[in-house]
DNA sequence: TCTGGATAATTCGCACACGAAGTATTCGCG
DNA sequence: CGCGAATACTTCGTGTGCGAATTATCCAGA
């Protein structure tokens, strides 16, 4: 798996992985910061933002686009529920499914929200040149396709060590 | 704060937001994944690494380290030392101070931990040519450069601002 | 010396976040 | 048709993760 690095390289990788993590927490703190000032949660206010962009979303679609479990979303939306934020629908055509959907006044509060989750990412990534935003882009589009291959490669050897493993306190 | 994007500089730079937010997510799952296979958890696996590399630490210099409250870490030492992973010394120059330390149990697990976390990062990123590493860190540099900026400018303001919010149910 | 402010940890309450197990419903296929 | 697999969602238990309040300790300055 770990192929050898150089010791340069080790720290290069090092610090870009730094800086990933760094990106990525610190705009998901801003992110909440700013659904505070709302009375919100960082992932409810994702939610009403999605709900409002793209209309009523099914549970399980909602799960996919914030990357996250079922089991979660559905603790997510009981919450906003309470609160009345959004309302659950079931289907009609499929009885299993539950459209998530805005209320009045989650609609009102979706309307006076200017800011967009990941917004400081958005606007740090717009003070990059054209050339530098293309060569990001390619360099992460090559990463992303490497990890999409490699865990796909694991999906396929995982089930036959299954059994090898088997660790478990008795 | 959101500056003006043309349309097609903005699909780029979703685009990168979502491919940062997807290596992220993905590798910390792969990391979780792995820590399970040894009956850990991913902060666990974490916390045990730094304290094999860098050996007793305070319970503070852990959360700098995996950039969490020092409440969280608590609770992840709490459960770790349940385990008999590692054990608490309080300081004797400092009485405040307490350091984590790795048990005998908690070291021979940390070296037949041969995973880094991150490493399937670390792998694809070995993967990548000089040039495109290179330029990758320097762009992230970039980006993370202008974060902070922006966040310690957030500061600044945020006091006053303070005042003016006051939002809050009655 | 003594006291007020800073610092290190902990406690508490809440909100994710996940995986396993359970329920309801739909669908595929003989 | 009918039944077993698949799908959508929920429930439950555990582990983060945060921020506010608390406790214990240290430290600087009057």
């Amino acid at each position: 798996m770990s192929l050898p690095l150089s010791d340069e390289a080790k720290v290069e990788v090092d610090a870009i992985v730094e800086t990933i993590i760094y990106l990525y927490t610190e705009s998901r703190r801003l992110t909440k910061q700013a659904a505070r000032e709302l009375g919100l949660t960082g992932p409810q206010l994702t939610v009403i933002k999605l709900l409002e962009t793209f209309g009523d979303l099914s549970l399980s679609s909602l799960s996919e686009r914030i990357r996250a479990q079922n089991s979660t979303v559905t603790g997510i939306i009981d919450r906003m529920e309470r609160e009345g934020l959004v309302s659950r629908e079931r289907s009609t055509s499929d009885r299993r499914v539950v459209y998530i959907r805005l209320t009045t006044k989650g609609a009102q509060l979706a309307k006076s929200i200017e800011v967009e989750p990941m917004e400081i990412m958005y606007g740090v990534l717009a003070g990059l040149n054209r050339e530098d935003t293309r060569d990001l882009l390619r360099i992460l589009g090559k990463l992303q396709k490497r990890v999409r291959a490699l865990v796909k490669e694991r999906e396929a050897l995982g089930p036959i060590d299954e059994k090898k493993k088997a660790v478990g306190e008795p």
